[in-house]
This record gives C-alpha cells, structure tokens and sequence, in this order.
DNA sequence: CAGTACCA
DNA sequence: TGCA
C-alpha cells in the first residue's frame, strides 16, 4: 500500500534498551494514565506523551494539549534518538513536536482509527514498536485490510497517500518479549501535532 | 455541532 | 464539548 513503509529491526538491541530506559525514565515526571474516550470509556491502552505537544482524549474529545492531564505539568523532552530516527527515516524540514507513549499490557488493543488531530495532515506519522510483538491493521482505501506483525525494534511510517489510512492494534503477544519492565508493548508515536 | 482511537 |  502506497505510502505506508516499514523498517523491520530499525533499531538494535542496545538502541532498543536505550529508549525504553529514557522514556521510562521521562514517565516518572509524565506518569502513564488511562485516558477516556469523548464517549466516556476507557482505553484498555495507557497512555503518556512526550514534546510540547502531547494528544489526549477525554469528554471533551481529541486535541494536543501542552501539559499531563493528571498533573497539569508540561510534558517531558523528547529523547534526542528519537528525533535523530525522525530524521533518518522520514526526514523533511520539520521535526516532531509530538511523541504519544502507548502501552498495551493485559489484552490492551486499539481499534482501527484515523490520525487526524494534526494540523498539516500531510506531515508523516512515524511509530515505533518497543517489547512484545503485535498483530498490526491498516486498511486501504477501499476498506481492505491487511494484518502484519511489528516486533521489537521495527518502525514504520504513515507517508503520503497512507497517511490517513486506518489502523489500529488487533492483539498483542504477550510474553514474546522481555524488553519491557513489567511486560507488554510500548508504541511510540512521532507526530508533528501544529 | 457530528463523531471521535470506545463497544458489538 | 456545553448538545442548546
């Protein structure tokens, strides 16, 4: 499918123990939470963010908002690997201002969604899968849908014609990885919010 | 100004 | 984000 490309094993061990570590790190200031949706249910992902911008969804719906919900504190710095991948892979004049911290633990899913909170949809979305490997869902534009595995350490961009296609996560594997303090998956997601 | 990454 |  046009536009959507993927970087299997983008990161090594040691970059992949690296980041787990920084962000882990960063979520003791930006602690993890189970936001709502507008409709008043909660994600069965956690949710945090890192940059000037983070995305939350509550009542009052979907936006990029410069501080934690919960703490009402400015979000933590994105980690400089971070933004040195966004340059090696998707590249382009603008780095992101928007990196969103999932982790799916406990049958944690995501169901199939567009990202369309961004000023500039045409910007890429650039993730990052960290921990246990996933059952990954994109469909066309027809409505297809494909199923591919994101295991540790792979990254893949939503680009052009792709970009606003829908996606979500349909399980995790649970146990597949030990990368994780406690287990599961860590998605990172790189955006360039406004 | 309708719906929302939730749920079936 | 209040649903008028």
């Amino acid at each position: 499918m046009e536009g959507f490309r993927l970087w299997p094993g983008a990161l090594d061990a040691e970059a992949q123990s690296q980041l787990v570590q920084a962000v882990f790190g960063a979520l003791g200031t930006a602690p993890l939470y189970r936001p709502q949706t507008p409709g008043g249910r909660p994600f069965s992902v956690q949710m945090s963010n890192l940059g000037p911008l983070g995305w939350v969804s509550d009542r009052g719906g979907y936006r990029y908002q410069p501080t934690h919900p919960v703490t009402g504190q400015a979000w933590p710095a994105i980690p400089q690997m971070l933004l040195d991948l966004w340059a090696a892979t998707v590249g382009g004049k603008r780095a992101p201002d928007a990196c969103l911290v999932n982790l799916y633990r406990d049958g944690a899913k995501m169901g199939l969604h567009q990202d369309r909170d961004e000023a500039d949809l045409t910007a890429p979305v650039l993730s990052i899968s960290l921990g246990d490997a996933a059952q990954f869902r994109i469909a066309d534009g027809e409505g297809r849908t494909r199923t591919l595995r994101l295991t540790s350490g792979d990254v893949c961009a939503l680009t052009g014609s792709a970009r606003l296609a829908r996606h979500g996560i349909d399980r995790v594997l649970e146990g597949s990885s030990r990368l994780i303090p406690g287990g599961g998956r860590l998605n990172l997601t790189l955006r360039i919010a406004r």
